[in-house]
DNA sequence: CAAAAATGAATGAGTATTCATTCAAATTAT
DNA sequence: ATAATTTGAATGAATACTCATTCATTTTTG
């Protein structure tokens, strides 16, 4: 996302400024770029109806470009899982460390990057689901998700486990919390995708919000 | 594959059932077969790979029996879609007919229900699942999964609302809970779906549960 | 110039759809 | 009842088309 419009901007730029673009882009750039059109593709057409003749054209470039890039579509597909994989990561670990510093507001925080607009995003979410429908008949793919899905349930955990410790909380153990707040969040993700006139971000901010006050009330007020 | 194994195939099933074999079925015992093939075809091998000759195979009939019944693949597909939905609309409405009498019982029941193995089952979730993924570039699915969440949400909302006023709750609104509780449904069916090593029907169950006792802790206890 | 990157036409495997034909079952006639 | 006729379900080979992949050629870079 960043990068590619970013890219954009750069090639602008430099037609502009040097009146001879490059055609030629380091190999790092073109898979970028790769990914982002096969990300634009798969929210527009879907993940079965989308050819490396649709991608390769969404990036402005020639039918063969992605067998360069990434030998087959089987890899480029697992790469953009890959990619939108990190991307989540990156957002959700610089959010964890730059908030805080008590356990609530750093829960509060990684709750409230999930409905941002950068990530919350039908666009993404059609991408995100795309690949989620395939699971069950990819063990790559479900590999992959289950691997980061367990890293994700972890730190959460690791903060309900702290303010139920901090609050002295009864009736509620930190897994279960932790649980119920990851799968709210998928959840709600879906709610975004198929209902977007029913369902926004405030909206989904909002059913989260009172899972956290309801569970935690010395934590959340109000 | 020929004729003969076909034959043979339908002819003990039938003589089983009916003591009467017949090589032609009704056209609705074909429809919902052929949509049963397809279901167990998109688990096993996704959507974007599951071919008419899949389907006509898994049902032990011939290439175009499928162009026969359903005109299209993708009217088969739409179909197979609506034959889930109503499956679940029919569990949905009997549980909430035959449960009760007081609203807590209803929602409670509504909610093990969504655990239930013959709802929470991977295959089928699979098939879910293969139709969420291509919900945005396929404006006939989103509206077919739209409306019938809007239906589950209003009924689970009004549930909701009898609990708060025998409860008198203050801080929940109806509307807030329902969404909370749907969407935790629809993100424990991913969990069983990617992690089902970690994930099963009880732990997903609990998850709702320790919700609800939350929320409404004078209706569910402990 | 050599190496790397990119092109785009050609290939061929695969697949949705069509349709002439077969055949079991139901209907009608004898 | 038996035979003759009609029906329409089912078949599966043939068709037309799509698409991933390859590769000879061209373009760009250093």
């Amino acid at each position: 996302m960043s990068i590619h419009s970013n890219y954009g901007i750069i090639c602008s730029l430099m037609i502009a400024a040097t009146a001879t673009a490059r055609r030629t882009a380091s190999r790092e750039k073109r898979r970028h770029q790769l990914i982002d059109a096969t990300m634009k593709c798969i929210a527009r057409k879907g993940m079965g109806s989308t050819t490396l003749g649709d991608v390769a054209r969404e990036a402005g470039l020639s039918q063969g470009i992605v067998n360069l890039h990434f030998e087959s579509k089987d890899n480029l597909l697992k790469e953009t899982l890959a990619s939108l994989a990190n991307e989540y990561r990156e957002q959700f670990d610089k959010t964890l460390h730059r908030s805080g510093p008590r356990p609530a507001d750093k829960l509060l925080a990684l709750l409230e990057l999930d409905f941002r607009p950068s990530i919350c995003d039908r666009r993404k979410l059609a991408v995100w689901f795309a690949f989620w429908g395939e699971v069950k008949s990819r063990p790559t793919y479900r590999r992959m998700c289950d691997e980061s899905d367990r890293y994700y349930d972890s730190v959460i955990e690791g903060l309900c486990a702290e303010l139920i410790a901090e609050g002295k909380y009864k009736n509620i153990d930190a897994m279960t919390a932790a649980d119920a707040l990851s799968s709210m969040t998928n959840g709600l993700w879906q709610a975004c995708l198929i209902s977007p006139q029913t369902w926004d971000r405030r909206k989904a901010t909002n059913a989260v919000m009172s899972y956290l006050r309801s569970v935690f009330p010395r934590h959340y007020k109000q």
